[in-house]
DNA sequence: CTAGGGTTAG
């Protein structure tokens, strides 16, 4: 099979120059997006309601900030479709909106009762309502009154309010509900089902409402496959979601821009990061035109490997092709020239966004509070921190942790405590990483103790601890020499009380525990609580540092068997375990049925597989691959030439090494 | 008319 990003390898791929110098003026574009964006807007402006979600608030905010809006507004109003037997159904619309409880709303909608209103009408009054509880009160009120049944539409628009407002029970008994009027669940119920709780990272249920899916013959579309990546890329099983997509190209349906888009953020997080590029190019190619989301994800895949220049070029590009640079990208640009000890760039960023018609949000302060902290330049810090609060800038666990960690790193741990109970006085809740903060910090002003109490207290708690908080008290341990305490902890671990049972594995492989990891690692397998392929990777890691093969191939079938695709770095373990088994055979069945799957693996794992068929002399084979593989234009050429080269050259066999090198260098590879 | 995509802290 020809994998995705060979399809549009006869793309010239733009290399951007570096940007180091740049002025803010040069960044605006003005774009055609805004304009774009108001034939979307809802007209009418929502009242508030007490429950009121971000779309709510969107609509409202932007049907108040365009010009327009009246003259359309009138429009609309005199549109016969939204009046039924003379009832206004904006009026009646905003006295609903007054009402707090179900009687009120009843009482309100009594008056109603007899005038037979259309389906149309009652529809397009509960697709109009946000509110989860006044929705399900107007769907019941409907149900009630109506000749007629609530179409399936109706429901979805209820099922989405309530799913928003994680009204989960609500959700199920309004799929019973419908299950029980014979209303047929179709492709935007499942839609909503899936990807609300796979939001919540509710990944059973989003599963268990795929399988009715599938029960239900609902045929995927493009949307519901694109629901499936980005489940498993919720699940971090990227691998998957490259399977999903190739399944989706290979059936003929052409992926749409946040299909790609998606994708995009999947090949960065698997680390395949020429492939994401690539999507960039492929998606000009077939018409899609990449927007400031495809840019800012391919923006973030650099970051998140710290690749600060490619990340630097990306925003260059973006600029090239006008597209529209946003508040996300200017919040990611202030990191990334934060990272590239650019603090003054960062901050000319930040101040200047104002200038260019972008608000800074919290997330732009935040990150800029860490830029001042990493150059430590504290005194602009405390100074921002307390400019938001002068500000009225909502400020949130973010800010506060930090804070914390930059009173941390002066030192000043009396400061940081202060700011956990200020922020408690004002109902900030501190979460896990504002703990591991305050503990390390307390650690390493030998305040140990303290350190102690709290983590004693918060395993009290019952909340569960993860495994940063765990492994930053088992470091303050040793580092104030208390091996013993460190390895109580450790031992500790064996019977997890409050800590999940998969990052205490986590823990214990990650210090090299393998008998107690592999013994956890067991029961969780066979109590089936091994949800997270992090668990499977880390300890195949394990076994494989070890030179344990058979358990990593065990570790291996066990997560395929629980639907998990491994990764390159897996793959490449696994290869290697086969190989030290002299399971050849086995290892040639693994790598051909994951690219059957559509997988996409890094070069890597292609140059093992090559060196595999070497090191059993099967040159036949290492031929046949490595034709395959020069015709794989994702391929680095030169890494192939040198890789199979290198396998003659171990086996003794020099004219053929030498017949690789030749024809590298008579290909002209080494040159470019 | 109802479903899917990007940013901050240990």
């Amino acid at each position: 099979m020809t994998p995705i990003s060979a399809m549009s390898m006869h793309i010239q791929v733009p290399i951007p120059s570096p940007l180091l110098n740049l002025t803010l003026t040069t960044i605006f574009v003005p774009s055609e997006n805004l304009s774009k964006r108001r034939t979307h807007l809802t007209i009418f402006a929502f009242s508030p309601s007490h429950s009121s979600n971000k779309d709510v608030w969107r609509r409202q905010n932007a049907a108040q900030s365009l010009e327009e809006t009246p003259r359309k507004f009138r429009k609309r109003k005199q549109n016969a479709s939204f009046l039924d037997h003379n009832v206004d159904m904006d009026e009646l619309l905003s006295s609903i909106g007054q009402t707090s409880d179900e009687h009120e709303l009843y009482a309100l909608m009594s008056p109603y009762k007899d005038r037979s209103l259309s389906i149309r009408f009652m529809v397009t009054l509960l697709s109009r309502e946000p509110d989860w509880q006044r929705s399900l009160a107007l769907l019941d009120w409907i149900n009630e009154i109506a000749l007629y049944t609530p179409s399936v539409f109706a429901y979805n628009v209820v099922l989405r309010n309530v799913l928003r407002a994680k009204q989960w029970d609500h959700a199920y008994g309004l799929f019973d509900e419908m299950r029980r009027r014979a209303i047929s669940p179709d492709k935007y119920t499942y839609s909503t089902l899936i990807t609300n709780f796979g939001k919540e990272s509710l990944f059973d249920d989003a599963l268990s409402w795929l399988q009715k899916m599938e029960q239900d013959h609902v045929p995927g579309d493009l949307v519901l496959y694109s629901n499936l990546i980005e489940l498993s890329r919720k699940l971090c099983n990227y691998s998957k979601a490259i399977s999903i997509f190739s399944r989706l190209k290979r059936s003929g349906i052409a992926p749409d821009l946040v299909a790609y888009n998606s994708m995009i953020n999947v090949f960065g997080k698997a680390k395949l990061f020429r492939e994401a590029k690539l999507l960039i190019s492929e998606m000009r190619s077939v018409g899609v035109v990449p927007d400031t989301i495809s840019y800012t994800t391919l923006l973030t895949m650099y970051v998140e490997n710290r690749m600060f220049l490619e990340a630097l070029s990306v925003f260059s590009e973006m600029r090239e092709v006008n597209c529209l640079l946003d508040l996300t990208t200017c919040n990611i640009m202030i990191d990334v020239y934060g990272q590239l000890d650019m603090a003054k760039e960062a901050d000319r960023l930040f101040w200047s966004m104002r200038k260019i018609g972008i608000e800074q949000n919290v997330v732009s302060y935040n990150t800029l509070l860490r830029v001042y902290g990493d150059a430590e330049l504290f005194g602009e810090a405390i100074h921002l921190f307390r400019l938001m609060q002068r500000k009225d800038i909502v400020q949130n666990v973010v800010t506060y942790n930090t804070m914390i960690m930059i009173y941390g790193r002066t030192l000043e741990h009396e400061k940081a405590n202060n700011l956990i109970q200020e922020m408690q006085s004002r109902g900030i809740e501190p979460n896990m990483i504002t703990y591991s903060t305050i503990i390390s910090i307390w650690g390493k002003a030998g305040k140990l103790d303290r350190a102690a109490m709290l983590f004693q207290k918060l395993r009290s708690s019952g909340i569960a601890i993860d495994q940063v908080l765990y492994q930053t008290m088992i470091v303050a341990y040793e580092r104030a020499g208390l091996v013993a305490h460190a390895k109580r902890l450790l031992h500790e671990l064996k019977r997890p009380d409050n800590i999940p049972k998969e990052t205490a594995i986590s823990i214990l492989a990650g210090a090299g525990r393998i008998e107690e990891a592999t013994w956890l690692f067991r029961q969780a397998v066979d109590a089936g609580e091994v949800k997270d392929i992090a668990t499977y990777e880390r300890m195949i890691d394990l076994f494989s540092k070890y030179r344990k093969y058979t358990n990593v191939i065990e570790v291996f079938e066990k997560m395929r068997e629980a639907g998990f695709f491994p990764d390159s770095d897996v793959i490449a373990l696994v290869l290697n375990s086969y190989g030290k088994l002299q399971e050849f055979d086995k290892a040639d069945v693994v790598y051909k049925e994951l690219q059957d799957e559509g997988c996409v693996f890094l070069d890597e794992v292609h140059f093992q597989m090559l060196s595999l068929c070497g090191a059993r002399r099967n040159f036949e084979m290492v031929e046949t691959l490595f034709q395959k593989l020069l015709e794989d234009p994702n391929i680095n050429k030169k890494e192939l030439y040198l890789v199979v080269a290198g396998i003659y050259e171990r086996a003794n066999r020099l004219n053929d090494a030498s017949r690789i090198i030749n024809q590298m260098n008579d290909r002209g590879i080494l040159k470019s």
